[in-house]
DNA sequence: GAATTTCTTATTGCATACAAACTAACGTTT
DNA sequence: AAACGTTAGTTTGTATGCAATAAGAAATTC
């Protein structure tokens, strides 16, 4: 009776299919700033009807990848370096923040798991830049997102969620130079150290370094990329 | 069984009627924490098909007021005292870097405007509560967008308007003692006069007064609901 | 009698069909 | 020739139907 015909994909939504689609389009740069986007188009495309594409075009409209006017479709959402830049602000602001409570609130465990995740940092630090670009961004990520787990904060990490987005933060590891690479993961460190001494003020302070850092490696990547054809934006 | 009490729906696009409406619910509590909703009863109700109010749910799920789980539908998220707290924590820190911001770059035309909106405030904190709720929250929200376009910070708005939402506002104004909303006009024309002197820091400094103030005016509320039924939560 | 399984039902996910809105090109009018 | 109105052709917005999945109830087994 349960007789599958054909499954195309399995485990896989069609919403998630085009949602993935999407968002690794305007990425990876193939979906160029202000293109406009059908859904008719990407529907056929993808060999799925316009109702799941429309619910991505929502969802990424949403979280500021896409500009969705009413009547008139969806535009790739241009990001100036002003943009970038307010990104930096606000993630400097709230994870430096969320530094400080975690300093208060950690528990033992957290802190050794923390710990475990700098050194591997740290380990990966001497490895060629393009071999481990990916995993990198993974620890890097599960650091950051074990920080804010640590504060208690649930509903900032949807908001950071929001604002930081994985794919930048492996955006800033291609742009950093590697002593940078090193001070990153030194930032780590100190941050596990400032939390273990139940420090906020230290944390904070440490966790604010780490981001201006980015921050600095990544503009000066940007006015690089300026000389450059905007072929390869990511 | 068309259930259509009222649908002056002028221009009206349906899936915004069906978003107001839900939003409104969920504000106003008649859609209580973790209420299942569902999409075929809401459609019906509204006179629409599952269509919209689909779109609806999945908007005010990437806005954090409904929960989605991919094959079980929407439910009413709840909102903790800490999730509260974590609002005003994020607002604090944004809008009082952005106080600092406009300090450094508002015109005089602006600076012009922010005082006349200030003045209004303080003509309308004498006035009974009851009476001009609305209206205040209006020009409070007038005020702060005005604060956050002379800082020259567009993607951040966006953010905040996911944040702040403006009945959340209401409601604060709301928990307001008469005393409490003088000292709010006061904080406002404090506010100006630090963008007039090109001030960040004082600006910076009087915005975070007056969110804390805020904030422990909502958590005072807070406490004073947890004695009374659920029915009133806005 | 409790637990597991199966069957029923309610609800979501997706596809297709149709209606409304916008775009743009053409022809008419002044 | 310029401006406007009209109309054909896209493209988005909404409705409906069907398939898939999850939740709940009844029945069977241990």
């Amino acid at each position: 009776m349960t007789m599958n015909i054909v499954s195309p994909a399995k485990g896989a939504r069609a919403v998630e299919q085009a949602y993935d689609f999407l968002k690794n389009a305007i990425l990876s740069g193939e979906f160029t700033a202000r293109m406009h986007l059908r859904e008719g188009a990407i529907a056929t495309q993808l060999g799925l009807s316009r109702t799941p594409v429309r619910e991505a075009f929502r969802r990424l409209g949403a979280e500021g990848w896409l500009e969705i006017t009413p009547n008139a479709g969806a535009k790739v959402a241009e990001w100036s370096p002003r943009d970038i830049e307010e990104v930096f602000e606000v993630r400097m602001l709230i994870e430096s923040r969320v530094a400080g409570r975690a300093a208060q609130r950690a528990t033992e465990a957290q802190i050794a798991r923390l710990r475990a995740l700098a050194e591997q940092m740290s380990a990966m630090a001497e490895c060629p830049v393009d071999k481990v670009l990916d995993e990198r961004s993974a620890v890097n990520a599960q650091f950051h997102d074990l920080l804010v787990e640590a504060a208690g904060s649930q509903r900032l990490k949807r908001l950071l969620d929001l604002v930081v987005e994985i794919p930048m933060v492996k955006w800033v590891f291609g742009s950093y130079q590697p002593a940078e690479v090193r001070r990153s993961a030194a930032h780590h460190h100190e941050i596990v150290a400032a939390v273990e001494a139940h420090d906020a003020e230290w944390a904070s302070a440490a966790m604010k370094s780490h981001i201006l850092s980015a921050h600095h490696a990544v503009m000066r990547r940007l006015r690089e990329l300026d000389g450059l054809p905007k072929q390869e934006q990511l």
